[in-house]
RNA sequence: GGCGGGUUACCCAAGCGGCCAAAGGGAUCUGACUGUAAAUCAGCCGGCUCAGCCUUCGGGGGUUCGAAUCCCUCACCCGCCA
């Protein structure tokens, strides 16, 4: 997968094509900036903090950040907060409910796992994983105050966005949550010191956080270093659609399926798909000004829309997945007629799907409610009631309905399906 | 340490002894239209053996025929004063 990523050569500069990708909300001193990554190498480090068991599509922008960096010829390090995950960035709303440190270590791990597929570790800018931990463990509380806590100011710590945002709120905030800027800060000054990093990337919404870590170079080293915070990707109607609140798409194929992520994306409204096309595939820019051609010109044929799925998918996931993904869609979504897919096909496209078994006679309510397609079987009927449920693509009438013999097709399956486009299987024992 | 205010369903937010499973908004979900899109309009939106019943309004304990609403207490949050 690596092997086949590439910037595009005709921008003059990896910075250039940052820019053209809409990777860039903000930054540091453009021209400084650009000339630095002009110069040669650089090393550029982006944090992800372990506070759940799966990154997710906020983080995907990140880390092909980082991957472009690398393949303009800087050395990316890619940190896993072992540390800063134990305190947690203030969210505008609301403290953070503390995790035990036994948890935290497991999904560093995990998110170790999850970020290093996308860098090369190897040649001369190959990239490096590193843990806050290692330098935040051994560091006393008196020399925290002393060494780094002697250079930030109060006044300027209470004016950052997610603290000040958090006391005008009634919330408040905790002093574990208001130091975490510190302890952000204090990592681009280690990096700095041991590995030469002049440059941060991280989420507009970082912001605070990545000028912390340079305002404290500045005034421990006397260094000017960088920043590049990206755009938070909402859709066109700005809603964040990463967010933590359950319409989060992780990378993680068991939080949610290959297939559900081909979907995510082969959903996406004609208005976002050239942005993503930009920000999350390596395809060049002629491909990609192709396909925003398409999305004009015959939008309903969704050309872009596929290719994004695929892309992706395969990104992510690898070729062998995005191909199942693709093909499942195709099957479930092609006709309209499940019965005429034949055996072999729908059983490998129903490998994709949720499901369960049931037998003919086994009330639809419950299979609804069993396969993950409604939360409480009220919830299932009231689905029936609204015309909402079907079985193989056919509209299920009756509230008490129950499986029958012939929903079975090829004697086994039957394809369950919620609104529009939620399908699961059913597969009798 | 003192005084005052607050804690309501996924989120915001009304309610201030019965008419409260709890107004309103948002999100999600469903239908219509369509392109497995967007916008728009409509509906649903705690659970169940569903014209009824059960469990919810920070935790616990009271008062009352009856509490989200009153009292006590614990926890947490906010503000002002020290």
């Amino acid at each position: 997968m690596l092997a086949r990523q590439h910037n595009d050569p005709s921008f003059a500069s990896v910075w250039e094509e940052l820019q053209w990708r809409g990777l860039v909300h903000v930054s540091t001193d453009e021209d400084a900036l650009a000339a630095a990554l002009a110069a040669g190498p650089i090393t550029a480090y982006c944090g992800f903090d372990p506070t759940a068991p799966s990154l997710h599509l906020g983080h995907l922008t990140q880390l092909l950040v980082l991957r472009r960096l690398q393949l303009a010829g800087h050395r990316p390090l890619g940190l896993v907060g072992g540390s800063t995950g134990l305190i947690g960035d203030p969210r505008p709303t609301s403290e953070r409910v503390l995790r035990t440190k036994d948890l935290v270590a497991d999904w560093v791990a995990r998110i170790q796992a999850q970020v290093a597929p996308f860098l090369d570790f190897e040649g001369p800018n190959a990239a490096e994983l590193v843990n806050n931990l290692d330098w935040t463990a051994p560091l006393s509380a008196i020399d925290f105050l002393r060494d780094i806590g002697k250079h930030y100011r109060i006044g300027t710590m209470l004016k950052k966005d997610a603290v000040a945002a958090r006391l005008n709120s009634d919330a408040g905030i905790s002093y574990t949550e208001f130091s975490y800027q510190i302890l952000q800060g204090y990592d681009f000054l280690e990096l700095y010191r041991s590995r030469g990093c002049v440059l941060q990337t991280g989420g507009s919404d970082q912001w605070g956080n990545l000028t912390s870590g340079i305002d404290l170079i500045r005034r421990a080293e006397g260094v000017s270093v960088h920043a590049i915070g990206t755009p938070l990707i909402t859709d066109s109607e700005g809603r964040k659609f990463s967010k933590s609140e359950g319409t989060a798409i992780w990378l993680d194929p068991s939080e949610t399926s290959p297939y559900a992520f081909f979907q995510f994306w082969l959903n996406s409204a004609d208005a976002d798909v050239v942005p993503r096309l930009k920000v999350f595939t390596f395809l060049d820019r002629e491909e990609i000004e192709a396909l925003e051609v398409a999305v004009r010109e015959r939008p309903g044929a969704r050309e872009a829309q596929r290719r994004l799925a695929w892309e992706v998918t395969a990104l992510v996931h690898g070729d062998a997945a995005a191909e199942a993904a693709r093909a499942a869609s195709a099957a479930l979504f092609g006709s309209g007629d499940l019965a005429a897919v034949d055996a072999e096909t729908l059983a490998a496209a129903l490998e994709e799907l949720p499901r369960t078994t049931g037998e003919p006679g086994r009330r639809l309510d419950e299979l609804l409610t069993t396969v993950g397609l409604a939360k409480s079987n009220g919830d299932a009927r009231r689905g029936i009631a609204q015309g909402g449920v079907y079985v193989n693509n056919r509209r299920v009438e009756d509230q008490d309905a129950a499986l029958a013999e012939a929903d079975l097709l090829h004697g086994r399956f039957a394809v369950l399906r919620r609104g529009k486009r939620t399908l699961a299987a059913v597969v009798a024992p």
